[in-house]
DNA sequence: CTGTTAGCGCCTTCAA
DNA sequence: TTGAAGGCGCTAACAG
């Protein structure tokens, strides 16, 4: 026995098989038809499988010069959106030989260590997701994918269709009713959040009367609890309240009750994401499912042809609106309007009873 | 130039600082007092920052025979708590210069896989947490910490302390009158539940005159919501709902709205995990906070003893108990019970109003 | 105190 | 069709 007791090598393969060990390389690599007899390729084949052998991964690196893996950076992983991508770009990686070590860096910490504290630094490529661009700037030249980002930066991204998305609640929104709409937006500065607060304005324009007015606030239940309330208290209330993110929505909810506001009878509110809360809450959230799981995998796909030499597009990806409890009929006369709402039916609003 | 563009190697430090690859190794690797000459160290340091130099970890491991990497096999990313152990995990490993890669392996998907798919095959150790010992049966030989799982285990572990979590759950509820409790139970085959309710029973098997009945149902609200219907439907309706998990209490919660009650006057609730779900629901959740982020970083730090050949014992963290919205007084006559429930106050119990 | 040397396991010429 | 040899970048003996 050559090996004491350690994890076979090639070396061993090729004893054990009777040849060398150019011979089992160009087996074990898949390119030996044309080069090596079948017979010999059987015979490597099942020596390997007997002894159990697998390629030590850094010697291979250090020959080949790439690591096979990817690192996916993420504000956190204490999300479930993230979780969702990382399993949904590992499950991609994987189909290739990739592993993917997640690098979770909060969006306000400024650029991330070049030289990684963590001493991640071998590394094929970036999936950056939900970050500014600026934040990969320590890593030139490392080949970078951009997930739910600005799609207009140098790298590919793949993205949501977030335009599409809020398009399809206001569309929503409108045909039970509502024209006067409130925005409880996050002050996060991320892409995705400035195009929601966009394509919200821009969907709201197009629809005859309405009129939206907008909260900022922090990412969670208390902040978003506030600035829904602020909402809720100004002139005009709003009978509609579109949320920025699941979390947000269930602070509006809070407000709600705290003004005596029963939903979706006196008010509609809308989510986005469709994570757990989106179900856990009473009534059950109308919200958009977005695709983590897609996204991870698509920018994995995107990132891995890159790494071949190829040149991938962006893409995005379309979310869906899920119509739960929710969202109702707009009241009848909300508030003593001082405003004249001047409503011109579009034709595709539908009013139930 | 002797690096064409690519990054600097040892040598490359080496020629710079005008001494040999092995002297900026024996520097770089902090060994060099009493070896090296400090002014020799200086310029090599010097050189090396200059250069932009970080050594090649593959061939680091090549050469170590040891990859400064561990896995973390965790049932799902998709959880905020998992995503919680994993931080905590990668911190304290980077204290060290390790990295870590996270596995996520379903619970039922049987053992994991020895000779990854996804190539995850150069490690040092394991760090396994909310699994079955035997799901790790494939990597025998592998330094293995196990984390939130069964601690008659051979591996070390590191767990919550269920049990004084759940005495302290039902102190609070005995304190505040209750006598008649119901268990939102998970029929999930993991240690954790099987401890959470072993610790439930025992808990109110201490408290005079207190009855359990228990309902089993899968850890999603939906399947929750059932089993609390059954449970409030019964015969001498439970007054205080204690659950496995924050998720299956928003099920709890909805079963509660369903049948006219009113949390926390007609019936109190308990979560367990205090995760972003217990502040939104409404009422608030009285629940257990389970530091997941500490549990991640105390199992990191007896894998790191381990592999340094120590022996590190096995460690309990203490839950907190948070006291929100969701659990109140006993109602005072909640239905007409067939049985007596002859109450001793023991004392420790203080009704407001 | 510093340099030389060897070899970790793999893949890829090059020669037979 | 197969074997021998070299070297990826690093570290640890061993010389000097």
């Amino acid at each position: 026995m050559s090996s004491q007791h350690s994890r076979p090598t090639s070396r061993d393969v090729a004893k054990a098989a009777g040849v060398s060990q150019s011979t089992v390389s160009l087996v074990l690599g898949g390119k030996w038809p044309g080069r090596v007899s079948p017979a010999t390729a059987a015979a490597v084949h099942q020596a390997a499988e007997r002894l159990g052998y697998r390629p030590n991964r850094a010697a291979r690196s250090l020959r080949l010069g790439s690591t096979r893996t990817v690192m996916l950076v993420v504000p956190t992983l204490t999300a479930t959106f993230f979780g969702a991508v990382y399993e949904g770009a590992a499950r991609a990686a994987a189909r290739h030989g990739f592993g993917v070590v997640a690098y979770p860096w909060p969006d306000d910490a400024g650029p991330a260590d070049s030289p990684f504290a963590a001493a991640h630094e071998a590394i094929d490529g970036i999936l950056a997701s939900s970050l500014a661009e600026d934040v990969l700037s320590g890593f030139a030249g490392v080949p970078v994918v951009m997930l739910d980002s600005d799609p207009s930066a140098e790298a590919p991204t793949v993205v949501f269709d977030v335009q599409d998305a809020m398009r399809a609640i206001v569309a929503h929104l409108a045909g039970l009713g509502h024209r006067r709409f409130g925005h409880v937006a996050t002050s996060i500065d991320q892409w995705t959040f400035h195009a929601r607060g966009r394509a919200l304005a821009d969907a709201v324009a197009d629809v005859p009367g309405a009129t939206l007015v907008r909260e900022d606030a922090a990412l969670d239940v208390a902040a978003a609890k506030d600035a829904a309330a602020r909402l809720l208290g100004g002139p005009d209330r709003p009978t509609a309240l579109v949320c920025d993110d699941d979390v947000m929505a269930a602070g509006a909810y809070k407000a709600a009750r705290a003004r005596g506001l029963e939903i979706p009878r006196d008010l509609s509110v809308t989510g986005f994401d469709d994570v757990l809360l989106a179900a856990a809450l009473e009534p059950e959230l109308t919200t958009v499912r977005l695709p983590a799981g897609e996204l991870g995998a698509a920018g994995m796909d995107a990132l891995l042809r890159l790494l071949e030499g190829g040149r991938p597009g962006s893409l995005s990806l379309p979310g869906e609106l899920v119509v739960r409890g929710s969202t109702g009929p707009a009241p009848e006369a909300p508030a003593p309007a001082t405003k004249a709402v001047s409503t011109v039916a579009t034709g595709q609003g539908r009013k139930k009873a």
